[in-house]
RNA sequence: GGGCGGUUAGCUCAGUGGUCAGAGCGCCUCGUUUACACCGAGGAUGUCGCAGGUUCGAGUCCUGCACCGCCCA
């Protein structure tokens, strides 16, 4: 084995055996799925089809996969299907890019032939995701791969559509919905991005109709506050409160448009703010989320002045065909020169605009399909509150709700090409056929036109529309398949906060509806990672930390661990250079501690053979190792079951470094050196150290599957075993498991090891130098203290190492010593030379010990002397506080005696 | 405006009402004893944001406040 680990020049190799093996595939010949056991399905949320792998991807595939790994191993049928989405608006963003430089645009192509590059476009495109995935160590069914656009998603696509419609659940109608007029299509709530902007605010007057000329009264007007005055040529009311003694003469008046000159009525409702501005208010129906739903409440006309660049239509009179900022400049500056302008004041205002091309969204009226919320939603729902799905954590499930009970009807129509194609089909006559067949209907379903005469709605779905279907379309629904039957619904959904609701929200509703069933029992939520400053990685900012140089720097296992070590769901976590070092660090001290186990083997087992650690041979060092594996094999298994994969990592960092490799191994090392102890002595010595190595490896895959595997294949290994670690047994925490007797020796004779080297390098005495040292330990300890006592002469640097018979026969010692007390254990360091510089620190170490122990034990005594304790605490509380009270006691004694007090 | 989260060592973060509060990194001292210097030994470092309350007992539960962050309107 290489003196360090070389993550480069394995991981490639390692993933090719998992695959050559064919053990990602719960059906492949590798697997040693228990069809008995409940499946465990992680159906991943597809990344875009033309994106690569970031950092967010990277955390999300490595949780995904050690729960998949986790489960594997546990012999469940585990499948991690693997899918990529065909993103519309964003894969559209990137092609529309690349053709501009070629002179080209959608438009100039044509549907047909746009399509047809995109196709070419994502078939380049597709595999870099897919490898760079491998990378990380997911472990794909890549038999089962999915792209959202692939004739299966298409039919579930198609199906769904038809059986929404035909409940009444879809339907088509002119609404208020988000414009971007750079991407010339309607988008989703989600996607327009609020900005905090200083923008004006301008307050205009209207002039007042006169009731008998029915014109302008130019000495009368009423002065309404707006943020978008080119939208005045919308507008169809003025509105006040109708608490607003300002006002209420003016209601029921009409109000002239300028330019359009349209006199429009001055209504009340209570929605207007009378702090706002002037406290009248312009409404434009056809342009504003809010005066959308005024107009509707008082049957106003709604006119719209924008077209789909957001220029100003043949509604908006002299402005028609400028656009919209140059219209807007135009109005004030008339409006102005008139008088009309009384103020422009700046303003703070929330402007949204486009998450993929950053133009200002406008609300518009479009005819679009739309999905009817409630029902679907409350069902959504119902299976949250019965817990037939859970939310983790559970501190979202509030935000769930909410959005929830809030969610308004789903606009699922998108004017772009590239998606699914809306499978609608209208007849001259205007009647609507919804049709599953790709082909069309074969007649309208109302009138019975020929379907050749009936023309298909050219928009497409909103993406999220496929992706609602995705955990079970991925299976093949509508078909009853033989996945869909085992696999359908799935386990864990796992995905980052921050798109809870595109994902989750669709998946839940969608599947329930068409399914019965909830598509997965836990929703887990990941949190975001950030860059070391906390701040939110992203390209712009130059802050990215890119997953493939970091896998190539310190191994996709110190990736992964960073990824998980130290998080909790829904945390946010943050990423630097530390952390990954540290990553790293903890795998090359892993592969290295292998190395010497490996290297140690003795003479008299041969290589290549098996066995479990012989139990009547077993030290009490080999028996606090199997204690202490097994305590570690139920936090793990406990950890992981509450889906703290933070923990885990953690558990297995400490129970690896701390327990095993600075105690363990080290007690070991010197056994199996002893060439006074017999073979099966050593050698069981030796199993016990394989045994547990081999049970961390095991504990340690699904986090580190790379170097853990890699060092599996070393190791010898019995019959029952695979020939891989990816499919090996999930250790079992068995009942027997724990020693107490050997964790409370060990412990013991660990703590007289370091409270020797403690006392010796506070009295300064060189590391290397190896000096007398005479010990008592209570008769309980004795055997413990003579199976060990080599290994802590050499780790105490102590020799000869004296037994004495009792306490006092130690302080009779003293004189010239360095004293040490640990727990009932007592014992002299003599050092060759002594000076009184060293007999004055070793002194105010004792007075240090003895300051600290009489505090504590003041402290112990007041919780006693306390009554209420006493009566109220549990038994066992004030059991334990007086067995501490106890212990201290007989410390301080003990300090104060060597302290000639 | 509404909701959620955070505030614990110099930094980043763990911490199921019950022994003086832990880890990693960093810092200081020392050390290459053949697994590992991507290492080992030892050390220093905390009014657990503030103020009340509940409790025999609060970093942990409740209330209020302050500051930071996120989401929604």
């Amino acid at each position: 084995m290489a003196k360090a680990y070389r993550p480069a020049e394995v991981e490639h190799a390692i993933y090719q055996r998992w695959v050559d093996a064919d053990v990602f595939n719960p059906d492949g010949k590798g697997s040693r799925a228990d069809w008995s056991k409940p499946p465990f399905v992680v159906i991943q949320p597809p990344p875009n089809v033309t994106g690569s792998l970031h950092l967010g991807h990277a955390q999300r595939s490595t949780v995904e996969d050690l729960m998949t790994r986790h489960a594997r191993m546990q012999g469940r049928p585990a499948l991690f299907l693997p899918g990529l989405d065909h993103a519309s608006i964003a894969a559209q963003y990137v092609l529309d890019k690349l053709l501009a430089k070629k002179g080209q645009t959608r438009q100039s192509l044509g549907r047909e032939k746009y399509l047809e590059a995109m196709w070419e476009f994502v078939r380049e495109t597709r595999e870099t995701i897919l490898g760079q995935q491998r990378r990380v160590g997911a472990s794909l069914d890549m038999t089962r791969l999915r792209f959202t656009m692939d004739e299966v998603s298409a039919r579930a696509v198609r199906e769904a559509f038809l059986r929404l419609y035909r409940e009444g659940l879809a339907y088509r109608t002119e609404a208020l919905i988000h414009w971007c007029p750079g991407c010339r299509t309607s988008v989703s709530d989600l996607e327009v991005i609020p900005n905090e902007t200083t923008g004006s605010l301008w307050t205009m007057r209207y002039h007042l109709v006169d009731e008998k000329t029915g014109a302008p009264d130019p000495n009368a007007w009423i002065a309404v506050a707006t943020t978008r005055p080119e939208t005045l040529l919308g507008d169809t009311a003025v509105a006040v409160n109708p608490e607003d003694p300002r006002y209420t003469a003016l209601v029921g008046r009409q109000a002239m448009i300028p330019f359009v000159d349209r006199a429009v009525p001055i209504i009340a409702d209570p929605v207007v703010d009378r702090a706002f501005g002037t406290g009248a208010v312009k409404i434009t129906p056809a342009h504003d989320n809010d005066d959308y739903e005024t107009g509707k409440r008082h049957g106003l006309p709604m006119i719209t002045v924008l077209d789909d660049a957001a220029r100003i239509n043949e509604n908006g009179a002299q402005f028609a065909g400028l656009d919209r900022y140059e219209a807007r400049r135009q109005i004030v500056e008339v409006l102005q020169a008139r008088g009309d302008m009384e103020s422009i004041k700046p303003h703070e205002m929330l402007l949204g605009r486009c998450q993929r091309s950053d133009d200002v969204v406008e609300p518009r009226l479009k005819t679009q399909w739309f999905v009817r919320v409630a029902p679907l939603a409350a069902a959504a729902l119902e299976a949250t509150r019965s817990g037939k799905t859970q939310i983790l954590p559970e501190r979202f499930v509030k935000v769930w709700e909410h959005w929830m009970t809030e969610m308004r009807d789903w606009n699922v129509s998108r004017q772009l090409w590239w998606g699914h194609r809306i499978p609608a089909w209208y007849c001259p006559d205007g009647h609507t056929s919804v049709s599953a067949d790709p082909s069309g209907p074969n007649a309208c379903e109302v009138c019975g036109r020929p379907g050749a005469e009936l023309r298909q709605d050219e928009d497409i779905f909103d993406t999220w529309f496929s992706s609602g279907l995705w955990p079970f379309s991925t299976l093949g629904w509508p078909e009853k398949t033989r996945d869909f039957e085992r696999f359908y619904p799935g386990s864990v959904m796992e995905t980052a906060y921050d798109i809870i609701f595109f994902w989750v929200a669709r998946m839940m509703m969608l599947g329930i509806h068409l399914t019965g069933e909830a598509p997965f029992h836990t929703v887990y939520l990941s949190g975001l990672i950030r860059d070391p400053y906390g701040q939110k990685m992203s390209k712009t900012k130059g802050n990215t930390v890119d997953p493939l140089a970091t896998i190539e720097e310190v191994g996709a296992d110190a990736l992964r661990f960073a990824l998980v070590n130290g998080t909790a769901p829904g945390n946010d976590a943050r990423l630097g250079a530390e952390k990954l070092e540290n990553a790293r660090n903890f795998t090359n001290k892993l592969w290295n501690v292998a190395r010497f186990v490996l290297g140690a083997r003795p003479a008299s087992i041969p290589p290549n053979t098996w066995q479990s650690p012989d139990r009547k041979h077993a030290g009490p060092g080999d028996r606090w190792i199997q204690s202490r594996t097994a305590a570690t094999v139920a936090a793990v298994d406990d950890a992981m079951s509450q889906y703290a994969f933070g923990d885990a990592s953690q558990i297995l960092y400490e129970a690896i470094w701390n327990d095993y490799c600075d105690w363990g191994v080290e007690l070991a090392k010197v056994r199996l050196a002893d060439e006074s102890l017999s073979a099966a002595t050593r050698e069981a010595t030796w199993w016990t150290l394989v045994d547990a190595l081999d049970t961390y490896l095991r504990l340690l895959h699904p986090i580190m599957p790379f170097v853990t595997e890699a060092i599996w294949e070393r190791l010898p290994h019995g019959a029952q075993d695979p020939g891989l670690l990816v499919v090996a047994d999930w250790p079992i925490a068995a009942a027997d498991g724990a020693d107490a007797a050997a964790e409370v020796e060990v412990a013991a004779l660990i703590d007289l090891v370091r409270a020797v080297r403690n006392a010796r390098s506070e009295a300064r005495i060189e590391p290397g130098a190896w000096l007398p040292v005479d010990v008592y330990v209570p008769e309980s300890l004795g055997p413990a203290f003579e199976a060990l006592r080599p290994a802590i002469e050499r780790l105490a640097r102590a020799k000869p190492l004296g037994r004495e018979l009792s306490p006092e026969s130690v302080r009779r010692g003293v004189a010239g010593g360095l004293s040490v007390i640990v727990g009932e254990i007592e014992a002299i360091v003599r050092p060759a030379a002594r000076d009184e510089a060293q007999d004055e620190r070793d002194r105010a170490r004792l007075e240090r010990e003895l300051a600290e122990a009489e505090g504590l034990l003041a402290a112990a005594r007041a919780r006693l002397a306390n009554e209420a304790f006493v009566s109220k605490a549990p038994p066992a509380v004030v059991d334990g506080a007086k067995a501490r009270a106890a212990e201290l006691a007989e410390l301080v004694g003990r300090l104060a005696e060597r302290l000639g007090r």
